[in-house]
DNA sequence: CAGTGGTCTAGACCACGAT
DNA sequence: TCGTGGTCTAGACCACTGG
């Protein structure tokens, strides 16, 4: 066995013995140096394959942490992420990042073609369950559908919004799933270290006439979130 | 910019320019010391990231790889990989690793209630597109259900084989999706490095009845597959 | 301020692949 | 046999967090 799976797999004993506790801290990298007489890009290789497992994270320059049980979501049922994490036992919370004008040529990994000739504003949030940041999402939408929209309470939930103050309903949408790390830029927002893997959803919601109302890209967290699919 | 960042733009930058070509060899991580006036660390840092985003992956000691597109497989519909593969211009293949009883105390990490007390059998699967593996599965059902089936021609599709055979038929299944690490077991069937990112699905089986014909687990490398859901 | 992870260097030896 | 990635050492400096 080599020596960053015997430090993997030390790390990994003492978390299902829980000596950490959930969420709970795990010793430094230069302690695991001391315990394993290693080298530090030893020990980083351990806690890195550790963290795609998705078994630990960071915080940005604090440490390594346990990651807590992840949220189990049906990417079919069309349900809101409060309900959906105080079913399942977590304490959500949205933090809004910026809210203004969006120019589609800015980001060309897109298909804007169902927006061809709008104006469109882009919305930045964050998502957290017990207090961690697990999520970052921006919500593009057409800006004259929405008109005032930027005043309101955008920590809500943006469907609940656009149904009762612009009756507009969210009839069908479609998800393209892919793992992928996390772009450098919003590394800060969710206080994780750069390139962290990532389940990346690009979701396009329709109303009942099959118009677009939104365009999204979220980004989870990878170990914070498991999804459930199921066919009849 | 950091080095390591910078290294891999010039990477996706020449794979975005197709100066590999699809599925292209890149230069060797040596080569790339020299360009930059590096270290390998850095250089594999860099190389690492491009794995996690998917863009690139690596062959044991082969070398690194530009990534061919992905595969968009939607969870809900019930496909088979053959069709789905070829539909997107693919050239699918299935090679059976092994077949045999299976002691479910050697996998604590599932719930085998559903099969409390029948004797089951394994099947392990590489599956393959244009010749690169990209998916490990291992399938089990209980023994007494499909006797004989070991003699069967297990590299084509099972739900067929199930239905034509013994006249078994799957009506829904249910899959929970995660991001994990490849287990270091089945890195050399998917001849990738230890510790490559996937996408691990659980998938049970049921028929009209509701009684479970299989419960299936499926590693597919990330950068190889994406998923498409849609609901109304 | 000391401690943390984040980045980086300049080497080394090994197992395996291609030839 | 030689080139590849896979693993590993023993350092270094930096940016940021926390007390």
């Amino acid at each position: 066995m080599l020596l960053y799976q015997k430090i993997a797999k030390y790390i990994q004993d003492l978390i299902q013995a829980g000596s950490f506790g959930d969420g709970g801290k795990l010793p430094s990298e230069r302690e695991l140096v001391e315990v394993f007489s290693s080298s530090r890009i030893t020990v980083r290789d351990a806690l890195l394959r550790l963290e795609s497992e998705g078994l630990i994270y960071r915080r940005q320059r604090k440490g390594w942490f346990v990651s807590p049980k992840r949220l189990k979501w049906n990417p079919v049922t069309k349900v809101n992420f409060y309900g959906l994490a105080r079913e399942q036992g977590f304490e959500p919370k949205t933090q809004v990042l910026s809210i203004g004008p969006f120019n589609d040529d800015a980001d060309s990994r897109l298909d804007w073609q169902e927006f061809a000739g709008q104006s469109l504003t882009k919305l930045v949030r964050t998502r957290f369950l017990d207090g961690r940041p697990v999520m970052l999402e921006e919500i593009h939408f057409a800006t004259e559908m929405f008109p005032g929209i930027e005043n309101k309470a955008l920590d809500a939930s943006i469907t609940e919004i656009m149904a009762s103050d612009y009756h507009i309903h969210v009839r069908s949408e479609t998800s393209l799933v892919s793992v992928t790390a996390l772009p450098d830029i919003f590394a800060n927002s969710l206080e994780t270290g750069n390139g962290a893997a990532c389940l990346k959803i690009i979701r396009r919601r329709y109303d009942a006439k099959g118009v677009l109302i939104d365009l999204n890209v979220e980004y989870w967290l990878h170990g914070a979130i498991e999804m459930l699919v199921t066919s009849h």
